[in-house]
Parts: structure tokens; C-alpha cells; sequence
DNA sequence: GATGAATGAGAATTCATTCAT
DNA sequence: GATGAATGAATTCTCATTCAT
């Protein structure tokens, strides 16, 4: 699985920062505050979050940060849109997924850039799930990603698979999504310890089998 | 899929309770505020629930409160004990899934029971997603949980299928269970609107096939 | 030093208690309730006691507790008024205190008999020192026992000594309640580790000679 | 006696003010807490003070108040910490006590500094006394600063007298802490109505001839 | 730009006392 | 007489946000 070079951290700030014009320190000072609050969130989660915290982490002062965000959400909302976009653009890297061997890969490969972005995210998206409940647009972002990606999989599902009445492309995309979220997130958080390439394998054959109709392979790995 | 038929909420107190006697009255309070709180839990979620809210939907008081549980915490504790009960329960309940018909009889059945158990618990599975990030023994009960069911899972995966290097099945049946899991978590939160039983119908379709190898089916539904 | 016979506790009750007929059931439940309380005065100190701990011990109800005592003041005063008569009694056993040996067996046994009478009655009087801040009327017992000690002592000091100008016999007598009261207290609240018998034959000999006017006497005792 | 100049309160904060920098607004609002919290302990006591009755006093917030210190105790902490070393130092002054007048002026200028500081720091110390119940680390602070008084009395009393079996130096410490002590709480809390000086005579003419073997004395005073 | 200080509206929790059976 | 249940005022503590330098 190839890593994705990972793309710097959200150069977008909080309602604040665009107001103003932003120098270099400015920049560098925001950089640190949203660095610090990825720190934060993945040791306490969202709600244990204290601006607090993250001020202490980026060595600023609180004044500090409500000069580049308005409040303790604009800074999330800031990294969730980072997220949100890189989702979406990777969303649509999924090219035809056919029954053989050649659609197992083009699958697999796509479920690793997932993993890590997952990975590099997974506080913020952690978070994400935490905050969810509330009715905020934080909420509202989500769907929207949710949308995004199942529609890119519901193409490439009804693409390839002659479907009976039970089977549901959309909902199989929602399955899809669900199950790489979820296992996601039993690794970063419980400390599932299973190798990521064993997870990426393993799901990768079950949507591939499973979703797209392609055939179970007996396959020895080369290194094992 | 039949509708099991929903046992009674926790007649378990928190830790103050367990301690005293009960009488009539008294379990009839504790029963109130157990109903509350799942009530304040589906509207609010764990983190934004108060213990005044929770009294003020029983229409009693804080002292109240504090006379059968310790905390927050504690009343969730119990709510969730019984959740994990009957879940782990439900688990063992799952036979043989044969790949052929009688196998996704099997599968759709366990599935149409699990989803009337998240349904039911619905507030309180959420919640303890949001309440999994804390350190505390929460999240161990989730653990076990977890455990209980990918362990039923993966006795029946590991009855039916050869599998070759790209599948693991502890992977697989923590997949599935992450795939049920979050699928309802969308149902319930972000009103996914889907029928129930079409996803029940497609879920238990791509875990059939991708996961026990089952085949898939043309079957046309009568009703459609 | 001869230990005095110790009385049973309290029979007088509350408020509530004297104005009802208390038959032999009901006097035992109030028995009950005062031994209670000085169990929990001893472990917890007055602030610290609360009415629930009370009733957990004397394994009664709250409801029985205000049956007995208007309110936990009540049931505190009760016992106040137990060592305050007891105190004021034996302050007036003192007899003439001599500058010769038989002034300090004197002193020395009535030394000992308070002695007795605080290790009996500790958890109140440490309690009484604690509450004494407050207003309240237990304050004036406070008063009123302490006056009934020093006037005791005044008397036997103005029969013995010749006093020049730096000695006021009411001071020596406020000194040596005061030096006795507190040398108990650290006794029995921070277990200064010396035998009972060692602070007595101290104590009295520092009174004796330097209150009353008596000698150093070498004596050895016989068992050294 | 002469009256020693005071040095000023604590410039210790609590836990939280530990961690900070301060600067001089902080500095001066925490002063302004701490002398507020003698006040009201001086008031109400220990138990009785309440956060909210300190920063009222103080006229500042609560919020303010946990910026400076952990909690209640903690504050208290931070006052103690500076009697408790006040008094050691105290303690450390007491030259050698000879039987002769010049004993007695060393021991009678010693109890007036005391004396002093009793005065100065009287809700303080009073407050200690109330809270000594609790297992805390308040109370272990209280026996530190007893032994270091104890410790310099000893040595001056094994140095001067030649002691029988019925007086033991170590309990004549003892005693003599706690009359002074007790002697002083009467004094602040109660208001025995008696000139500070007569009662420091007094007690320095009991002390030096029932501890140190001094002399009683018949001077009369020039004033009388 | 940056910072430490201050704020105050909640939220949790305790406990003496009253009530209904 | 006795009891378990209920109450709610009082208190502590937290933390997002604003302010003054």
C-alpha cells in the first residue's frame, strides 16, 4: 500500500483570521493553534477539549486564540473542512471496480488512501462522530461527506453488479462507507491490534465480493 | 423479520441503590429516571445531558437523583449494562450460515434481531459511542461486548469458509459488526432514509456473500 | 490513679423526646441514636458528621432521628449538657491544694479523674472545641463549664500562694484548664505516643509547683 | 514587650498559581484573596468560610478565585505554609532559661512573641485547630510545627533542671505549647477579658517555675 | 500581535429536614 | 413508633469568552 504524501495541515482559519490579513507569524501562530487542538482531540476527544488545553499545547495565551478563531467550533469546523474536502476529492479517485483480479486492486487501493487519510485525520474525524449529535452544521458537513463518497461508490456499484431485490446499491454504499469508518475507528481508538494491511486486505476482498460481485481468490502473498 | 418481542428497562440501580432497600416506590423512581434518561440521551446525547434534565422528564427532584445514583455516569453504567447483556445474548444466538439459502435465512434473522435491539437502545448505544472516547470503564464494557459478538461471528465464519491470505476472519467479523453498527448509528442519527428491512436485506446480502461466501441471489420479492 | 465508675450516657433527649412520654423501647432507640452519634463525632469530628452517618450506625431511619432531636444541634446539645454537668461536678472535688506532697497527690488524682472524664467523653469535647466558633448557645455552655472549672481552681490558688505581681490566680487557672485540655487533645487526636500515666505526673507536677507554689519532689518510683 | 514588625502575608499561591506566571495584577489579586480569606475565616471558621463569602470580600469572582488556588483547602494551605514557618523560626529564638531573672525575662519575651504571632495570624491559626479532625495533610503540617516547637523547649528544659520521675521534659513541652496555645484561643475566640500582658506574665511565671525550676518572684510593678 | 487577568453563567453534588405510609 | 422517600437550598467548581495592557 502506498502512503499518500500527506498534504500540510488547513491553511484556512476561523472566521477571525479571514477578516484580517494574515503575515507570516500570523500564520505560523494559527498553525499552531490548530496543530495543538489536533493534539488535543485525539488525547481527550471533542468535548473534553478545552481551549484550555490548547492554548497550554501551542504555548499561546487564550487572547491569542480567539484573535484567529471565533470560538472553540470555528477551530474545528476549520479542520473539518480540510478534512471534508480531501474526502471528497479522494472519493472520486475510485476508478471501475470489476469482478477480477485487476478491480480487487483498483478497490484495495482506494480503501488504502482512505486508511490513510483516516490515519493522518483521525482525531479530527473521531471527533467529528463525537460531535455529531449536536444540530449544528458540524452535522450537516458530515452528511454532505457521507453523500459524497457513497455517491462515487454507488457509480462504480451499479457499474458492475446485476442486482436482485436484495440488494440495495445505495444502501450497499452506505454499508461500504460504514464498515471502513467503523474499523477505522476500533483501530485508533480501542487499540484493535490487528495489522492495518490485514484490515485493508480482509475488506477489501468482502466489498469486493460482497458489493461488486467479484470471486473469492486463494492468492498466497508472495512475503508470507 | 419478527419483531422480538422488548423485556422490560434495567431493574439494575446505580451504586446508591444497590445499597439500600427498595421498595415499591422507590423502584418505581429508579424506573423513572431510567426512562429519562434514555429519553434526555436520544435528544440530547451523552455529553449535552444533564442531570437536570434527566429529573425534570421524571418530574423529580436532584436530591432524588443522587438517591439512586452516584452521578451521570453511573445511571449510564447501569443502562448499559443491560444493553451489553443482551446483546452478548443475542450474539450466541446466530447458527450455521451456509452459503445457500438457509444460510442467508440464518444471517437476515440474527441481523432483523440485532437491528430491534439497536433500535430499542438506540439513545443508549449512541451514547456510549460518545462516551467511549473517556478512559473509563465504559469503554471496557464496550470491549467485551465487541468481543462477544466477533467471537459468535467468528466461529460461523470460520465453520464455512476456506480462505486464502487476503482474508482474515477476525477481520471480517469485526467488519461486520462495524458495518451493522454504523449503519444504524446513520439510520438513527442522520435519518438515513431507508426502510429498515431493505437494509437488513442488502447488509445481510454482502455479508452472506463476501463474508460466508455465500452466492448471490436473483430472487424477485413477492410484494415488489 | 483511680479510675471513677463511669455513668451511662445521656437519658435526656432532645427537644422532640421531652415532649412525648418515652416508653422503655423508645428510650432504648434514643440510647441507640447518642451512642451513635459519639461513634461518629469520634471518626469524623463534628463538621464532618452527618445525620445519615448517624442513623447508618444506630441502624435506624432519618425519620426516627427527628423523632428524637429537633434537628442534629438538638442531639449534639444533649450530649453537651452530659459532659458539662459531669465537668462542673467533678471541678468541685478538688480539695485544698498543698505546697507538700499530699497538695500534689491531691492535685494529681483530680487531674486524673479529668483525665478519665475526657478519654470518656473525648469525641464530644473535641467536637464542642470545633463547633465553638459558631454563635450558637453551645458557645455559652462552653463558657459556663470553663467558669466552673477556674473558679474551682481560683479558689484553691488564692488559699495557697502568695502572688506577686506577675501572677494573677485567675490566668493560672485559666492556664492550667488550658493546659490540660489541650494536652488531651493532642493525646487523643494526634496520638502523642506517651503512656497517660507520664503527661498526669508532668502535668501536675508543673501545676503544683508552678501554680500552686510546691516543691520539686525527687522521688523514684518504685517500678523504675 | 515589644511588639515585632510584622512581615507581610503569604506570597506563596496555591496549586494553580504555581504553575502561572504572575505578574504584578496577579500577584496583587491574589494578596487580595488571601487576606480576604482571613477575614472571613477570622469571621466564620474554617468550615463556616465559604468561597463565595471570600470573594466577595475580596470583590472578584469566583472564577478568579480557582485561578489562584485549587480549592478552599488549598488557599488555607498557603496560609498555613506561612505560620507553620513563622513559628518555627519563632520557636529557634528561646535562649537558655535560667532560674534567675534573666530566665524569666528570656522565656516572658519569648511568649510575647509568640504572643505576636498568635495575635497576627489568630484566624489562621484558630481555623487549623477547626480542621485538624481531617485526616488531611493540614493536620500533618500541625505536627511538624508542634515538634519544632517542642524541640527548642526541650532542649532549654533538659538544660536547666534536674528532673525526678514525676517530670518528664518532653510532656513539660508539651504542656507548656498548650497552654499558651489554648490559652491564645481563649483569648481571640471567647474574649477572656484579661490583658494581654497579665496573662503572658502569668504564664511566664507558671511555666518558668514549674518547667525551668525557677523562682517566684514578688517584685511589684511600678505601674500598679 | 500577543498576553495574562477576569468574568459569570452553568453544572454537579451534598445533606438537613419534611412527608406519606 | 418507625420507616423509606422526597425535597431543594446551598455550595463547589469549570470553562468559554471578553478585557485591559
Amino acid at each position: 500500500m502506498a502512503a499518500t504524501p500527506r498534504r500540510k495541515l488547513s491553511t484556512r482559519g476561523g472566521a477571525p483570521a479571514q477578516e484580517r490579513e494574515l503575515r507570516a507569524q500570523g500564520r505560523k501562530t494559527m498553525r499552531k493553534l490548530l496543530d495543538a487542538a489536533m493534539t488535543v482531540l485525539e488525547k481527550r476527544g471533542y468535548h473534553a477539549a478545552r481551549v484550555d488545553d490548547i492554548v497550554k499545547v501551542a504555548r499561546t495565551s487564550h487572547g491569542t486564540f480567539y484573535l484567529y478563531f471565533a470560538n472553540k467550533e470555528d477551530l474545528f469546523r476549520a479542520l473539518l473542512t480540510d478534512v471534508a474536502e480531501e474526502v471528497s476529492t479522494l472519493a472520486n479517485t475510485l476508478g471501475p471496480v470489476t469482478p477480477d483480479e485487476a478491480g480487487y486492486r483498483e478497490l484495495r487501493g482506494w480503501l488504502g488512501r482512505f486508511s490513510d487519510l483516516y490515519v493522518h485525520y483521525g482525531p479530527v474525524i473521531r471527533a467529528w462522530t463525537e460531535a455529531e449529535v449536536e444540530g449544528d452544521d458540524v452535522g450537516r458537513m458530515g452528511e454532505q461527506v457521507l453523500t459524497a463518497v457513497t455517491t462515487a461508490l454507488i457509480t462504480r456499484i451499479t457499474e458492475c453488479t446485476d442486482n436482485g431485490d436484495d440488494f440495495d446499491p445505495q444502501v450497499a454504499a452506505l454499508a461500504t462507507v460504514a464498515m471502513i469508518e467503523r474499523l477505522h475507528y476500533y483501530l485508533l481508538s480501542r487499540q484493535i491490534d490487528v495489522p492495518r494491511d490485514d484490515i485493508l486486505d480482509t475488506t477489501a476482498t468482502v466489498v469486493h465480493v460482497g458489493v461488486f460481485g467479484g470471486s473469492r481468490r486463494r492468492r498466497r502473498r508472495s512475503a508470507s
